[in-house]
DNA sequence: TATTCCGATAGTGAC
DNA sequence: GTCACTATCGGAATGAG
């Protein structure tokens, strides 16, 4: 009964570590592997589509855990929730129905307890930064391009499915199939399509609970069952959400300060598109976000 | 099911007030009495026995509330909860369980959900003080005197159930029985018993809900199935609760402030006896509060 | 800063 | 992080001869 119920693949438990999966070492070859985020027809990824990461380059690295320490860590957080995301890591194809896509520096999965309509995790692969909190891990500026890279890429499928689960309502989709129907309108003069991009969110939280670097991609809506309480809520919609274009975070970023982001946590439920305020009364929320996610989803 | 159900007399309620008790006007006698805090054999107070108070002396009162205003919400609050303690004033003879001393100013009744071993309310009965804010009230010296002498005989009352309560348990009454039966020992030089006044506290609620002025006679432990939460705890045990020694208040006194006040009710429940600090377990404080009542009672 | 009922919210432990 | 359980908190009603 821990498991969520309303999406279809088996998740990893704490229980489910392998003994034979502690060496997350050697890799043969490099591969990326890309699904669609439902693909009703996709065949489960094959076993051999997927390899392992390499250390990363020998350039020094700024985390303050060396590589040893990582491991450490590492068999610390095997086996325990805080590490389960470890298993995407290094055994993504056992999991075809989350693991959207895999190349040798990051995983891409469905968010096991989706906050939105769309809600995915990149999850880097490096040993030497996995365990690396945010802050510091995305102090390294190559670290930083290769996730900005691939949260790009997760981004715009997952701009697609939200496409694709929003579209037949869209007022300014609609409105270009309309000029499109019309003939006789240059391709440049046509009305856009809606910009499903601009409601994609990347980034991380201030203070992850997962121990496993994991960047959000998640569209704004915060329309979900899954979405239970305040934290959920308030974990996305105030600073406590760190964007991964705010990395590298200067020294003296108040985002750092933990007071200041418990009380982020602790804030009064503030409306994410109209700024209506309710207080603590989350159930008012939640109804008010149905009729915001009609609206948001018609724009 | 809206009764207390830890004492065996009626109390007010509502519908309750009956039509010929609205003019509270027109004493034809005054009588004093005064009944035992429980006396298993005392029988009911007869009706004549009981007798209304005159009109406060044509001195200017201070209230801000003139008498016809008194009178007018006294119309207001009656048969409503907050001005229940009306009937006790009107009809002390109605509730012979509950009224202990029928003075021609004051009755002193117990409280009805006593928040302590010992919890008494002390009422005026004058129509141009009983509506007034305590604050108001006492700023009238005259008014002050005379409720500060009727406090004092209530709180005697009050610490002689308290002995009656608790004696058999105290260590001080051990120690001087003990002398006693020694012999011998000049009555100066014995050992004091317990001196139960001392652990009655007598004072205002610095926002009341009742309408009706009264002057709470409690016994310090708080111990008691009706303390059911943080508000009624620390209504008692912070400066919310003001010692009728302390009035009149200062223009500029703190306890006037009714954030102040709002903050106090909302405090951290510290245990009254140790200074213990519960935050916001009051279950837990509860538990605590057993033990600190056996230790207590047994001083 | 009345009591009572009741549902929402918040805090806790998870072997 | 989730889940299940419990404690605490917060609003509404309280009346109707
Ligand atoms: N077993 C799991 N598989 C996939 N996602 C998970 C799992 N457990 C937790 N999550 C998600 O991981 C994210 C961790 O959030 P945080 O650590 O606060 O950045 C949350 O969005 C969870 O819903
Ligand atoms: N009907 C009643 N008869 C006697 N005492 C009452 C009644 N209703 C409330 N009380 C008590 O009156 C007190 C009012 O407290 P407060 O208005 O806060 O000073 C509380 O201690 C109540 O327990
Ligand atoms: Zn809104
Ligand atoms: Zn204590």
């Amino acid at each position: 009964m821990t498991e969520p119920v309303d999406d279809e693949g088996k998740i990893p438990r704490p229980e489910s570590a392998s003994p034979g999966s502690r060496h997350p070492t050697a890799p043969e070859a490099e591969k990326t592997t890309t699904q669609a985020v439902t693909s009703p027809t996709s065949a489960p990824a094959k076993r051999n589509a997927f390899t392992e990461l390499m250390a990363p380059k020998p350039k020094a690295p700024i985390s303050q855990a060396p590589q040893s320490m990582a491991s450490k860590a590492s068999q610390i957080v095997r086996g325990v929730w805080r590490g389960a995301l470890i298993e995407y890591i290094e055994h993504p194809e056992r999991f075809p129905d989350k693991v959207l896509r895999v190349t040798p520096n990051t995983v891409l999965i469905k968010d096991a307890f989706p906050k939105a309509t769309i809600h995915l995790l990149l999850l880097p692969r490096s040993p030497a930064h996995y365990l690396l909190h945010p802050h510091s891990a995305f102090a390294d500026p190559a670290f930083l391009a290769m996730m900005r890279e691939e949260a790009a890429v997760g981004a715009q499928l997952a701009a697609a499915e939200l496409a694709r689960k929003l579209g037949p309502s869209s007022a300014s989709n609609r409105a270009r199939d309309e000029a499109m129907g019309k003939g006789g309108v240059p391709f440049d003069e046509l009305p856009a399509g809606r910009d499903y991009a601009a409601e994609i969110r990347v980034g991380t939280h201030a203070h992850p609970s997962m121990a496993h670097l994991h960047v959000h991609i998640i569209s704004r809506d915060m329309h979900s069952e899954r979405a239970r309480h305040k934290k959920h809520y308030n974990s996305f919609v105030t600073p406590f959400f760190v964007p991964l274009a705010d990395y590298p975070l200067v020294e003296d970023d108040v985002r750092r300060e933990t007071g200041f982001q418990n009380g982020n946590l602790k804030k009064e439920l503030v409306c994410w598109r109209c700024g209506q305020n309710f207080g603590a009364r989350f159930a008012e929320l939640k109804k008010h976000l149905e009729v915001e996610f009609e609206a948001w989803r018609a724009e």
